[in-house]
DNA sequence: ATAAATGCAAAGGTTTTGCACCATT
DNA sequence: AATGGTGCAAAACCTTTGCATTTAT
């Protein structure tokens, strides 16, 4: 896809989510849906060129929230955010913190059966499964 | 179990781990094994008479690290732990953030499959799954 | 025109570091 | 006795808030 491509269909993500198309949100989303691992807040800060960082941790709620990224738990301190293409799953080494991405169905498959078991939630909007090993180097 | 025994166990476990048994451990190990939800490191703070915070970060982390503890996701911002004794999953309502445990063999299943895909890792030494909705109340 | 977004300054909150003292093994 | 743990003070770090200015619709 060309680059004006690009930036076209970010515009119209933008405006699908009911937010102004700005020149920081649409350097975000560049930036973000770029990365292919999970990414803090202060490694996207750096990766740009003089964006106010409350404007930032602003973006990145309103992204949030409207479901074009994801919060990720790597079990470190800070909040990881990934872009929100495809649904997938992660793998993290627990040494050198080595990313590797997987996919997998079966846990949908299980969720309805999780949920018919429950008795005080009605409704699964969404699922985290992330695994925590040692890589092939750390092993 | 008497009391007595529990204190004891306490100090087994810590014993086990390497850890000298110090009055601040077993008054955390005590709080955080009766509290059956995630917590923070400040709840678990605000529950102890006159116990150090700096203390209690370095006590969670070096539990964390012998897994007498773990990391939950929650996708708040701050960072939860829960007492690691049997290994179950939850879900979250998005509204008003009640926590509900459920249990899933399913999971376990699948991971070996997963790792003979991985080309990038070889062992997994834990999981974590966390389901995300609207509890009944507020669907 | 107006409603929303940005940038700056400042504050708030959480977590970490350094160091002297104390306790467990 | 020696190693490891604790508590205090201070720093570092991350994230949020308030407000005036700017920008997209």
């Amino acid at each position: 896809m060309r680059r004006k491509q690009v930036k076209d269909n970010f515009k119209k993500i933008l405006r699908d989510a009911g937010l102004k198309s700005t020149t920081p949100r649409l350097t975000v989303l560049n930036v973000i849906s770029e990365i292919k691992h999970p990414v803090t807040a202060q490694e996207i800060h750096k990766k740009m060129n003089n964006l106010d960082l409350v404007t930032l941790y602003r973006t990145l709620a309103s992204f949030e929230e409207n479901q074009l990224i994801k919060k990720i738990n790597l079990k470190k301190d800070a909040v990881y955010y990934e872009y929100n293409n495809d649904h997938h799953h992660h793998i993290i080494c627990t040494n050198c913190s080595k990313v590797e991405d997987f996919e997998n169905t079966e846990i949908e498959k299980v969720l309805g059966e999780i949920l018919r078991k429950s008795s005080k939630f009605k409704k699964i909007k969404e699922h985290s499964l992330e695994l925590f090993g040692l890589c092939v180097k750390c092993a």
